[in-house]
RNA sequence: CGGGGUGUAGCGCAGUCUGGCUAGCGCACCUGCCUUGGGAGCAGGGGGUCGGAGGUUCGAAUCCUCUCACCCCGACCA
């Protein structure tokens, strides 16, 4: 491609609303523009990478045997009817009417979609497994967009569909894609964790979210310094800790603590560690009022006690509900004495002698033991896994704390929309059976985006390879005067492109800085400079984008080099 | 949805508090000259419903009311 007909309309300044690096720099690269909250388009260099992972993705699912199709964007609302989220979806469900005023939604998923196309087609256990997949469009009406094409409203994501005869079928598929998506995201030069997750609204039984590391990235991971064990926060195991050696139970003391409200400014007040002390928060379970405990310097994990009591909703109570389950002002609650349901941490289990709020306002009490001082039944993992915390697999390890941007989700889903689609096939007994399904997502943009977030530098983007919008470019300098520099970068040009090397000649009529700038923002990973100065002996610069290498090599070499380069890197 | 903020040229911003000359600056863009190994220089030029509507005023980018869009924090979320 010659620089000059194309179109890459670079920034030299950011944006000002553009808050992460990668979203600033794909709009400064000119590959993406905003046309409306969450919504973007994929100019030219945006498109070219955004293909490149989908077509990794492509072969990829391919070999693990998916086959690809295409649903509509636009999805009726019988469906979702069927499988009861019109209701349970939410606002995040873009619903519309059409002329006829039937209704209709934009497919932020498809699993309604997929099963029935299965549940019409599929009769016998002689067309299973079947992994259906598709690369489309999906909108979700979020709440907030934001960070470009890390979280937009419309998107490009792979989703994959797995249907088999029963549970140990399904969990084979399930390792397939597994297995697949760990080949896609090392294709495409990602450094990522596949990591234990939650199933939120999905639904399932169990999954796998693989997490590219970032420190932009919106969730927080733990992984094992020892073992494989990985998870996002969300879901990580706590160790159960053994209960502390036998400490012979203090007097209980009431103490003033007056205005100290927090952990930290009790802890300060009465010179006693966060870890000694016991945090009581008082929660809203499908609006009833839920008490739950954990060490002082724990955090409370709202999604394994909202699992652990089954309810729809679990919010923070608001003060009025503080001050009447505890008869004090918010900051000074504690478990003496308290009527409502009490969760405590596993952790607390194990404390003696903890220093508490009194449900009395500007008090605290010191010397409480749960035993002795108040009636708490129910003990579980409530909390949140904190840098090293011991490993919950294995012995020794400790886990180890990141951020993550997670990229693909895989699904056990069971029988979930099967069931309430009925999607059933026929056995060789011929009874009619359940059909167990397995659900996989990539987002496609955010891969793309995750990558420049692991990627760049104060120059712009680094574009690994195999998802570089090119694998080269020629810097020409004075193309437009010099023809001996237009002649050798001609050359080059077509020497390359007939490799099958995806080549952008700069041809512009510009200064050589606004070139080298240009390049080094768009982030292509290797770069031919042709100058009249080295042409002269022959030679041209070959510099490396990622380690900023360069290396004066005769045409003829440069040309080799740039052909072996790519050829390793796009080996599969 | 709650809290905060911003809308002035393609991008980045000043001007708004304290109303008043023809609405400015940098970059980008166009023409010419010059220049060609890291976003050059000189000269000339084009581009604005000051987010929108209504109001106050002799006079509104500036004050008031309403409204829209966008951004940030929170709640929420695959």
């Amino acid at each position: 491609m010659r620089y000059s007909q194309y179109f890459i309309p670079t920034l030299k300044e950011t944006p000002s609303d553009a808050e992460v690096i990668s979203h600033q720099l794909m709009l400064r690269a000119g590959m993406i523009r905003k046309v409306a909250a969450g919504i973007y388009d994929y100019l030219p260099l945006g498109l070219r990478s955004i293909r490149k992972v989908e077509n990794i993705v492509r072969e990829e699912m391919n070999r693990a045997g998916a086959i690809e199709i295409l649903m509509p964007m636009v999805t009726p609302a019988e469906l979702w009817q069927e499988s009861g989220r019109w209701d349970f979806y939410g606002k995040e469900l873009l619903r519309f009417r059409d002329r006829k005023d039937g209704e209709f939604c934009l497919g932020p998923t498809h699993e309604e979609v997929v099963t029935d196309i299965v549940r019409r087609e599929v009769r016998s256990y002689r067309q299973l497994p079947l992994n259906l997949y598709q690369i489309q469009t999906k909108f979700r009406d979020e709440i907030r967009p934001r960070f470009g094409l890390m979280r937009g409203r419309e998107f490009i994501m792979k989703d994959a569909y797995s249907f088999d005869v029963d549970s140990s079928a399904a969990d084979i598929s399930y390792d397939k894609m597994y297995q697949a998506y760990r080949r896609i995201f090392e294709r495409c030069g990602l450094r990522f964790r596949a990591v234990e997750a939650d199933t939120g609204s999905i639904g399932g039984t169990s999954s796998h979210e693989f997490m590219v590391l970032a420190e932009s990235g919106e969730d927080a991971i733990v992984s094992c310094n020892c073992c494989d064990y990985a998870a996002n926060v969300e879901k990580a195991e706590a160790r159960i800790s053994e209960v502390t050696a036998h400490v012979e139970p203090r007097p209980l003391e009431k103490v003033a603590t007056p205005g100290k409200k927090s952990i930290e400014e009790v802890s300060a007040f009465l010179d006693v560690p966060s870890s000694i002390m016991v945090k009581t928060l008082v929660l809203l379970a499908d609006d009833e009022p839920v008490v739950a405990l954990l060490r002082g310097d724990h955090d409370l994990n709202e999604i394994k006690l909202k699992n652990l009591l089954g309810c729809e909703t679990l919010e923070m109570a608001p003060d009025e509900i503080v001050l009447k389950v505890t008869g004090a002002q918010p900051g000074f609650a504690g478990p003496v004495g308290l009527a409502v349901k009490i969760v405590a941490d596993l952790v607390v289990r194990g404390m003696r002698n903890f220093v508490t709020g009194a449900n009395e306002t500007d008090m605290h009490l010191k010397n409480v033991n749960l035993e002795r001082d108040c009636a708490v039944k129910a003990f579980a993992d409530i909390r949140n896994v904190s840098q090293g915390d011991p490993c919950p697999r294995c012995e020794g390890g400790a886990m180890e704390l990141w951020r993550g941007i997670e990229v693909g989700h895989v699904f056990k889903l069971g029988t979930k929309y099967s069931q309430a689609l009925k999607a059933t096939y026929l056995d060789a007994d011929g009874k009619e059976q359940i059909i167990f399904m397995g659900c996989y997502g990539i987002g496609v943009g955010r891969s793309v985006a995750s990558c420049i977030e692991q990627n760049h530098d104060e120059n712009g983007i680094i574009f690994p390879i195999p998802i570089a919008p090119f694998h080269c470019i020629i810097s020409t300098v004075n193309y437009a005067k010099e023809e001996e520099v237009r002649k050798a970068s001609d050359a080059i040009y077509e020497q390359l492109l007939s490799a099958g090397v995806e080549v952008l000649l700069d041809d512009r009529d510009e200064r050589p800085g606004i070139k080298f700038k240009d390049a080094d923002l768009i982030g292509i990973p290797l770069r031919i400079v042709v100058g009249a100065k080295n042409l002269v002996e022959g030679k041209v610069e070959l510099k490396h984008r990622a380690t900023g290498e360069m290396e004066l090599l005769l045409v003829a070499e440069a040309v080799e080099k740039v052909k072996a380069a790519v050829a390793e890197a796009l080996k599969k």
